[in-house]
DNA sequence: AATGAATGAGGATTCATTCAT
DNA sequence: GATGAATGAATCCTCATTCAT
């Protein structure tokens, strides 16, 4: 399937460096069969974006419906992040690859979604700091810390051999958990 | 000079999206010229990476004769680092733009120095947790961890108007610090 | 047909000051459809040379097979090589510009042709010495000497407005029999 | 001196794949240097060329104003030629590299000479038609004939380790003269 | 007069996109 | 609908020539 094969390769080599030709012959059909389906690189690559957060919407969508305490939305959803990357290695490298650069200008689901969650967090720290049992700090840069610590240990596990990403992710909320503690 | 105006453009659009001869137009030179100092694209993009973190370094070796404590070393690194890229946002955006892949297979000083700082703060850590101060995490994921978050604090800064960056930096050491302290 | 256009470009031009545009020119066909179909320039090079030289190495081996007498050997033969390069002048133009050095490093079909055949005058040459019939000359030189004087003929030909090429063959022929006899 | 330093490097590499910085280097000046005496590349050739072929016109002239008989013209003529070529072997590449082709339209004194030389050649071999002893032969043809075998026999020499050129010599004209003898 | 840094037109090659089959 | 050959604009790099010092 085409999004399959493109996702393979823009993960593999970024998007600028991915040929389409690459994809057809990854999808094993013609190049102008992709041209059918998806009217040029860009638009493809959004797809293969937005399809690919797609199933991690769903689970947070669940979560957030969930109405669970700060504390477990910040455990569950950070283990559905890190699973999900870890799963599903090929957007994790796409993410690191394209996110960063504003030359796609991506205005895609994906980004959307990264947002909404970060949005979540920021809730819920708002709502610790009023309840009184978080410090007194910008709520935005601690949840994108938050976000990022969860990076690490996507990153890490993807390097390494062993799965140690329960210990680590335990190692990141006790860290950030207890230090935004009050 | 070239080396200026291949930062401006190279952090305007990344590598792979950037016209050497943009970076003539904004150079205000002959396309030819850039030539005749750089053989290659790629070779004047290392150029100008490692011109770039030259500055850091010398502030980061200064630090490391020092023989500061843990938490001092921590302190005036991270602020070092985020007050670097505040301060040069253009490599704050290569770093951003091309750091992440390997694309570019950058075997240049700026990735040694990155990995220098953050092997600094792995045995900083191993330190602290024989001498029992520190809990027992693996010393890898919570130096990047730090490492992150103060990625956190400069991004969050380039997008903001107010200049909260003393105040960011010590909320992310706050966390950080109490977050790893036994 | 790209080699068709190909030879007459080269041979007009030579290797060095041909485009390759000019060539999609004069194919009437666009520049990345030549690049579809040969790997570069030179690849395209080489394949005019090789192809143009089936024909002529068709004959050559037709008439080694057929084991004739030196005198006939030589005869036929030159008569092949005059006619093959009057016939395909632009192949000929080739062969002046681009052999005599080697610039390009043609390990081409052509060039293995042409030793081939001189090696066959060498060998023819060698038996009439030991035979007794031929003077006891350097026969590599003696057969380059031939086919250099074939060249004349060629190349006076090639200037020419009438057809002298039968009584031209004629005349370096005898020239050569007779002088190279006992 | 300049002219020396292009011989060597045109000889080298040919007009087209010949840089003027090459030619600066070998002549350790600065390239300006060279255009504050030659107006352009192609200038510089032709006087490198012209300036070669003056030594070899002066023995020519000499040889022509001796009033030889033809069988002495023919030798001493086609001596002088090989020998000059063998001595300098820098415009013997020349020749063979840049002649051929007309890309450079050489209208200099060098192709001139050429054509005196052929010249010189054709009203001897007429002479000897009228006189009887030689054969009636197109002398356009046997005069490019016997200036070709020279060639051969300066490709040869410049091949080889051995100095053979006085046998070669011998050889090809006996050849000729034998073979053109009535 | 000598220099060599600067120039920019020119050339080989790539690749997203089109379109005839 | 599928294909992949054809296209040519775009890009990296070269090098003959100029010109300020």
């Amino acid at each position: 399937m085409i999004l399959n094969a493109a996702l393979k390769v823009f993960a593999r080599s970024g998007y600028e460096a991915t040929d389409v030709d690459d994809i057809a012959r990854e999808a094993q059909i013609g190049k102008g069969t992709i041209y059918r389906h998806y009217p040029s690189k860009r638009d493809l690559f959004v797809a293969v974006v937005d399809r690919g957060f797609d199933q991690l919407r769903c689970q947070m969508e669940d979560l957030r419906d969930k109405d669970a305490s700060f504390e477990d939305m910040v455990r569950i959803g950070i283990k559905q992040q890190v699973d999900f990357f870890i799963n599903n290695p090929d957007y994790w490298r796409i993410l690191m690859l394209e996110k960063p650069d504003c030359r796609l200008n991506l205005d895609s689901e994906a980004v959307r979604l990264h947002q909404r969650f970060g949005q979540g967090l920021v809730e819920g720290i708002k709502k610790g700091i009023s309840a009184g049992y978080v410090k007194k700090i910008d709520p935005v840069l601690a949840a994108f810390s938050l976000m990022s610590m969860a990076a690490v240990v996507v990153e890490k596990h993807l390097q390494a051999k062993k799965d140690t990403r329960k210990k680590d992710i335990s190692s990141i909320l006790d860290i950030f958990l207890r230090g935004i503690q009050k």
